[in-house]
DNA sequence: CTGAAAGCGCTTACAG
DNA sequence: CTGAAAGCGCTTACAG
């Protein structure tokens, strides 16, 4: 997609290779009405092939704007990657488009015409899940782009940034251990992401280095979201033997967890310790104030802008996917296994 | 600041009224350096006095770009905003540039530069306190504008959007009263913010329609964040006597009251009974969820969008200000007022 | 439906 | 430091 600066691809160029005017073109390009079909359709694809790009008067230089995409604005990271995204653009002086793919067929093509005739100068992409036409358009638009994915889609052509989901897997269920609990369940998150397994095997592999047996009742699924976390708690704390620590693959499932321990009269964390995923701004207010593993989301975007910049600038990039550490934030939301007390 | 289409402001307009050649603007514009100071200035301050715009070839159209600014983006509604702003633009075909002015001078001017030269339709501000010197250079963006002002800046020139404050706090006060609740108590928030004023003075008047006095030992100074919530919290509960209910300008210090109670060993709403302001997401995930005052921050974004596309499209407003409706969302952090019970 | 011509807003050498 | 001239990318009547 970062394709280098090729000889600037005008109107009157992509004129003379379809074989008509450059006002020919320019009709086409401000959807007037006057143009025969047959011609129309030639002179779009060749727009579309050579990634026509408005430009005005003044030739192919930066005009200071770059899109940064979200499939939906709901998720709550998404405050924590627009802050990095825009201290890293403001540094570079450069504004940020902040748009969300609204998923309904129609207005996709409404939002890629928008993205068209904006002209920005490239594209951080959040995203979990691009369906593949839609990935094909966004390559047509010929802009150097990157994918920030907190969640991990490891095959795309593009750069992409992540975070060392594995490594966090591990510290959590590590310092759960080195508190003395044995049985520590697992919440997991949407199975078909990467970021997800990644953080299970994480937490497997913390687990067998201490010598400990993963035990299957233990390990339940989850979507990422609130209520899952709920109905995971609900289900870990009706077994008979019940866990004595909970980590789970994201902060908001966790919230839901602690919900689930209010019900039961169960306290965080003299009764049940628990970890989260994440470290988003809800994780530092929650009562009590959760312990969790810090995923760099505003640093991710810091480093999205970087590199797009360097694409702008026509040069390489060494790796096509770099991850992050994360970090484990202890809060109070873990303490050692109670001693030895039935419950 | 919405001025009428008046005839396109160009670059050898200014040149003609500066008594030099249009090369000579174009080079003030570009920043070159080969521009004698004296003719700078005296072209600089006619580029500001006459909003000029870059517009390149295509005449005075849209150019599809709003921009959204905010004070600073840890803000916890900022989200909710840049979501229901988002909405509006993309229904409208625009799209939204998102910046923070970073409160450090010098960016300030580098800021104001970027904003000039994208041009874009018009602006959404959405702050607590602009200050009256950058208010002034914004007026000399000539740029249509509306203010959401979730705290209520009620003597802008400019129009305003913000939500029923005093409503609110009536609502909340009436519902805790509702419950049999008589020791009310009140965590205000930053004193020099109207709608701090507003909100007391809504859950004065509840109580005073009631027929019950206003304690002023129960009405202790926040400043909306999590930690002087915490810091009243404590307060509130080392009193002789307590309170039953508190109700809070907003949902960040009512976390803050919930660790305080947490620690105290007290439940929510089992013994003390507690209302948040705003209703942002994390006040759905709170344990136990929390009962607020919802201020329709989307809501109040998407009417910010509408109104300044009314104003690019040259027309005018009837009212400077409009407040949206504030609605208290009862969930489960509130309950009749425990029997008679010493504690 | 399409092109030749004129025009617009801006910028870039070039000369002084 | 500044302007006259040429040029660029695009669009707008106008004619056919």
């Amino acid at each position: 997609m970062a394709d280098t600066p090729t000889p600037a691809v005008t109107i009157s160029a992509i004129a003379e290779e379809a074989g008509v005017s450059a006002p020919t073109v320019s009709r086409v390009l401000n959807g007037r009405g006057d143009v025969a079909p047959a011609t129309r359709e030639r002179i779009e694809s060749l727009l579309r092939a050579r990634g026509y790009r408005r430009r005005g008067s003044r030739g192919g230089e930066m005009v200071g704007l770059l899109d940064l995409v979200f499939n939906d604005l709901d998720s709550p990271w998404a405050v924590e990657i627009i802050r990095g995204v825009e201290d890293a653009a403001h540094a570079v002086g450069s504004g940020i488009v902040v748009s969300a793919i609204h998923r309904r067929a129609s207005s996709t093509r409404q939002w890629l015409q928008n993205v068209r005739s904006r002209t920005s100068d490239g594209a951080v992409l959040v995203t979990t899940d691009l369906d593949s036409s839609l990935r094909a358009e966004l390559e047509d638009l010929h802009m150097p782009s990157v994918v920030i994915d907190p969640v991990g889609v490891p095959d795309l052509a593009v750069p992409t940034i992540g975070a060392t989901n594995w490594a966090g897997g591990l510290s959590a269920t590590d310092y759960l251990i080195s508190l003395g609990h044995r049985r520590i369940a697992f919440v997991a998150g949407r199975p078909e992401l990467w970021c997800s397994r990644a953080r299970l095997d994480g937490y497997r592999a913390g687990l067998e280095t201490a010598g400990l047996d993963v035990d299957d009742d233990l390990v339940v699924p989850g979507e990422f979201d609130y209520e899952s976390g709920f109905r995971a708690g609900e289900h870990l704390f009706g077994l008979a033997e019940p866990p004595t620590a909970v980590f789970s693959a994201s902060d908001q499932m966790t919230l839901g967890v602690y919900e689930a321990l209010r019900r039961r009269g169960l306290r965080v964390p003299a009764d049940v310790s628990v970890i989260g995923f994440d470290d988003l701004p809800e994780a530092r207010w929650a009562s009590p104030p959760l312990t969790t593993v810090r995923q760099p989301l505003a640093e991710m975007g810091r480093l999205a802008v970087r590199t797009v910049h360097r694409l702008v600038g026509g040069e390489s990039i060494e790796s096509p996917r770099v991850e992050l550490a994360t970090e484990l934030v202890v809060r109070d939301s873990t303490a050692a296994v109670p001693g030895a007390p039935a419950r």
